[in-house]
DNA sequence: TTGAAGATGATT
DNA sequence: ATCATCTTCAAG
């Protein structure tokens, strides 16, 4: 039973460190389709499919936040797998990152869609995430976490969306992975 | 202390 | 194509 995480998981199917912490090219794919669920105290829950993600790698991918090395905002990236990176985009969208790979491996999944809802400041809008949720651990938490589901059969991959100041080869590497 | 830029979204 | 809106970080 040590591969639960808490009273939840004997019902559900939590995931837990071991999927985090693994390189975010190979966890990408598998993590579309995946349900992300977020609970209230009063009981109210959303559940919904990971339909579209982005990942963002490492100090020497230029588009990843964590590419000009540590800093206040950025320094959960440098943590293990399986906590979240949320940070403020042009003063007004909470950006909702899952941090993956090892300690010192600044590696994040960006969650750019649940369900049909498609956008990075849609999906934290929608499920009310903001910089509370820094830090937060989804493998414990009691707000927020994934569950196991079904693999994914077809997905669509791309480059991502508002990094031309990345320039090549960051621009064109087809990292955006959706449903 | 200051200012420029930004992993966006809604509207024109 | 433009604007709304503000944190972060590096330069001065």
């Amino acid at each position: 039973m040590d591969r639960f995480n808490s009273k939840d998981d004997l019902l559900n199917s939590r995931l837990n460190h071991t999927f985090y912490q693994r390189d975010a090219l190979t966890i990408a794919p598998e993590i579309l389709g995946k349900t992300l669920v977020r609970a209230w105290p009063d009981g109210t829950r959303i559940c919904l499919p990971i339909s579209e993600v982005e990942v963002y790698l490492g100090t020497h991918d230029r588009a990843c936040n964590a590419s000009k090395g540590k800093t206040e905002r950025n320094q959960i990236m440098f943590a293990n797998g399986g906590v979240i990176y949320m940070y403020l985009v042009y003063g007004m969208h909470w950006m909702f990152n899952i941090v993956t790979g090892t300690v010192d491996q600044p590696e994040a999944l960006l969650i750019r869609g649940i369900g049909n809802i498609y956008g990075p400041g849609r999906v934290t809008r929608h499920l009310q995430l903001d910089k509370h949720f820094y830090g937060e651990d989804l493998a414990t938490s009691e707000m927020i976490w994934l569950e196991e589901a079904p693999p994914v059969k077809r997905y669509s991959t791309g480059p991502r969306v508002g990094i031309n100041y990345a320039g090549e080869p960051w621009v064109s590497m087809p990292w955006r992975y959706k449903i």
